[in-house]
DNA sequence: TCAATTATTTTTGTATACAAAATTGAAGCG
DNA sequence: CGCTTCAATTTTGTATACAAAAATAATTGA
């Protein structure tokens, strides 16, 4: 067989992008240690010190923290080193704007599409996100609510705009981090209730708004103001001395 | 220093992915020639071919090909390697959809926010096109039509959906390249132009209207018909005799 | 004492050697 | 002649050794 296209590549095995399920379920523990807070913004992610905790060479670590900088939740400085990514404002604020245009889509598809196949799944999902909660579990409550929102992309059947939202919403993970103020709730429980009976109700348009609302109340609860701690004018400060 | 989010990090260096410049040099040949149509879909990309045509070691050239898989413009296939990726009828109905989604959204904002800076901008550009496209570059053509879309979301000052909208017009690529029907000009030059005017005279909804039914356009010029070669019921077929 | 410079150590980048898997080609059997 | 089985070859996956760069510590001279 000298052809270039085997039947193989047609098939698609998608095996997940690390290849081996070792490498995907090393990715998949950083990933959500990182999604979850428990490693905060701007840590430093050592090769060596993640081989030793995985056991593993420095090769495999090195393509999982690749992986993880094309999620934009890592940031890979040349010569320096792996970092939980930092995002600033205005990345933040384009996140926002991005799953608002995504999101209010998936959801308006929903709604007028999969009514019937909605709400089981997703009352479910959120009963199971109410358990995290009152149990404690921050880490799981926050992943479920991420999930929350990628169920619209699974039941709009849309694996290409579910990608780039399960992104937008890990990314989003790192924001809240980084600029929440004191007292916020990530995402309000009731808001996806309202928004389930209204994907159930077939009501597209009145779903897509309440999307919308739901993902401007999360940002609004978060301190974006531009002029962030650097960003001063040596010169201008000391003069006044 | 012992803090773990050092300036540098905050500065955000952004070398490219790849961090050194070699390397970005040798991914970007490999993903213009792909994207270009002198790599057919479905070509195998064995490393050690590569590792000869650009004189570099096996490290590099696994860390580009990831680059690109990344991309969704090559697939890497577990112990198989890497070929040119081959999407499939429903990958290319969806990068149209999400390309609508997108597209429209962003040129909406450049007609409300941007229409001063952006005819002078577009226009150029489709005289490049023009121009490549009468000396018979097609390659180039490919290139500069891809990029005047490109060219939105730079406008728009949206990065994240315009990496987001890079990897779709890329995978477009690839989708014409296997789908088109016969005789295809692939962007068609008069659409853009008159795209150009409404995004100048600030006429938002008329650029989005034409934004959809320009890529609804390219979309239609394609053979995207479910029954594609693979897929027979090897039964049915064969209990006639 | 402090700043600048140099030496040392640490950490990342790449090539390469070896192991594992897949492909290819050759026998062997019906 | 076609099909399976098994050996030989090719190709990919990973660890590791070494080179290059950055961070840290030590030294020197004002």
């Amino acid at each position: 067989m000298n052809e270039s296209l085997s039947k193989a590549q047609r098939a698609l095995i998608h095996y997940g992008k690390l290849g081996d399920p070792e490498n995907e379920a090393i990715y998949q523990q950083i990933f959500a240690t990182i999604v979850d807070h428990s490693l905060p913004p701007g840590t430093k992610l050592k090769e060596e010190t993640l081989c030793e905790i995985f056991g593993v060479g420095r090769t495999r670590i090195r393509k999982i923290l690749f992986q993880l900088a094309n999620d934009n939740i890592v940031t890979l400085v040349p010569n320096r080193g792996a970092y939980v990514a930092y995002p600033s404002v205005a990345e933040a604020r384009e996140v926002f704007t991005a799953r608002r245009l995504v999101e209010c889509h998936l959801v308006r598809v929903v709604a007028a599409e999969q009514q019937e196949r909605a709400r089981p799944l997703l009352e479910e999902h959120v009963q199971r996100e109410r358990q995290a909660r009152q149990a404690g579990d921050m880490g799981a409550a926050i992943r479920l609510c991420g999930e929350f929102h990628l169920l619209m992309a699974e039941l709009a059947d849309s694996p290409i705009l579910g990608e780039f939202l399960r992104e937008l919403i890990s990314r989003t993970s790192l924001i809240v981090a980084i600029y929440e103020r004191p007292p916020v709730h990530n995402c309000e429980m009731d808001e996806h209730a309202s928004l389930i009976e209204a994907i159930a109700a077939g009501q597209a348009e009145q779903a897509a708004l309440l999307m919308e609302e739901h993902l401007r109340g999360i940002e609004s609860r978060l301190d974006l103001r531009p002029p962030r701690s650097q960003e001063v004018d040596i010169r201008k400060v000391l003069s006044k001395a």
